[in-house]
DNA sequence: TGACGCCGTCCGAAATATCGGACACTCATT
DNA sequence: AATGAGTGTCCGATATTTCGGACGGCGTCA
């Protein structure tokens, strides 16, 4: 592995699109926001040198950044190497945040109805960027938990709710949305693209999608989306079951789900057969 | 040797106090925290102008912070108006530092123990600057819900858990702390400083406080504190009984909070008596 | 119709924040 | 002891960002 120290800085040819730095002396607001997706993605504490060398960016203004994010209880402190993570005030402006959405508020009442009528571990989705993430969750009851983190983005290919989100693109939308390496699954297997489209189109006439031994061996999951205003499934409600549950026991799961979603769902009747 | 900061660069006697900027210039990334303190106090949507308004803030650069946040969905546009509020990459960035921090996390546990032991209203609070600020509740069981959001800062002296989280002052440096407006109550009387201090000096002696009439006059308030590393209350758990519940419940309610917070403190015995 | 208040965008100029580098320090490893 | 890798701080210079103001729209009210 190469190491990367501050001297990419001129690899001008080899940079695609996104995060384009160039020779550039970046304002302090992009420098903060990177750095706290880059702790979203890490999820752990990083020491401002790290977290320095991860960006690309100045130490000496890491420094200034961390400082001035402390102060202000977005960042925390955490043990004794000068690490930070998230700090408490972020809790606080997440807590605004879902008191201000109503969708994603009613989304966690439907998991908590969900995960007590199934027992089973239950999440509500969304896209974000080109990946898909998992917005609230209730971890399922029984001895092993089937669990997955808030927040982690993952290849829309690996998942059932990747295919219920799609659905408004066309196939070749789809194609360039989402970046070639993302159809390489986790156990190393390639994923043929258009088997995907052919799911995603599946999943779109159906109002629902199931997969299995995709993102792991073991779950059997569903997924159906809750339509927005336009059509669209903004976000998905997903069941992640144990792959050798009874056929008959997955028929009851869809049909709480899609239930669930219906009512949630702004476009109240079958907009997707347009 | 004098050290020299990058504070005391503008000595000027004429900095009356916080938020009130003269004719300064700031940083993005001050003002970008500005802007989102501001939302977290406000709690609702507001345009790039309003914000520029009450932050003293140019209107071209609360634009450009606007725009850049919302790309980052730190924020997202509410209406049609031109209005933003926190935006769902809050949620996830709110989201990690819960799974980060394991007392607030086992703290939620315990309030939902204690939502389903009582039925009542419960909270985990903390200080944030020098005001009370609830960091987790569970609503109460039955017609009539007595609530109180998430990360809306309440005066000190207006609560319960104000005098538990402030055993660790003197009378001195409390009265330094609390700002003297605060000592009047929402119903327009004023709490005399000295009953408040007594107020502490005894949770500091229980191990708990109790308060009626206070914030509300249809609420009786129990708060016990979790005690910290260092001895200190870091944070409280805190419920909120109806004023006219017989002595028989408070007294179950007090014994199940003291319990739980036993349970969740670091420093296990008595750190308080030193 | 005109006056007013908003929103959103654009621009040049000047103040300054970012940057690179240097320093002192600690802690392991050689 | 010497080396290397890390943290945390400080400093001057310059490339850049903030700022103030102007502009064109839109809607409302009188």
């Amino acid at each position: 592995m190469p190491r990367r120290t501050g001297q990419d800085r001129e690899v001008d040819v080899s940079r695609p699109s996104t995060s384009s730095s160039s020779i550039d002396r970046q304002r302090g607001i992009d420098r903060a926001i990177g750095l706290l997706e880059l702790l979203l993605v890490r999820r752990q504490p990083m020491s401002a040198g790290e977290i320095a060398r991860h960006l690309g960016a100045p130490r000496s203004t890491v420094y200034e950044i961390v400082k001035r994010l402390t102060d202000a209880r977005m960042l925390e402190p955490v043990g004794s190497g000068g690490q930070v993570f998230f700090g408490r005030t972020m809790h606080l402006f997440g807590a605004a945040y879902l008191e201000g959405d109503a969708g994603l508020r009613r989304a966690g009442e439907a998991l908590d109805a969900l995960s007590a009528e199934t027992g089973a571990t239950v999440q509500c989705c969304a896209l974000r960027g080109n990946k898909y993430v998992v917005l609230d969750s209730r971890d399922g009851t029984g001895i092993f938990h089937i669990t997955s983190d808030v927040g982690v983005e993952v290849p829309l290919p690996w998942t059932a709710s990747g295919r219920v989100l799609l659905g408004h693109l066309s196939d070749g939308e789809i194609r360039s949305f989402i970046p070639p390496e993302d159809f390489r699954l986790p156990d190393g297997s390639a994923l043929p693209v258009q088997r995907f489209l052919d799911d995603v189109a599946q999943a779109r006439r159906d109002g629902f999608s199931e997969t299995t031994g995709l993102a792991s061996s073991f779950t059997w999951c569903q997924a159906v989306p809750i339509l927005g205003r336009e059509g669209r499934a903004d976000l998905t409600l997903c069941i992640v079951l144990p792959v050798d549950s009874d056929a008959m026991q997955r028929k009851r799961c869809l049909s709480l789900l899609v239930a669930h979603a219906r009512r949630l769902g702004h476009a109240g009747g079958d907009r997707r057969i347009a």
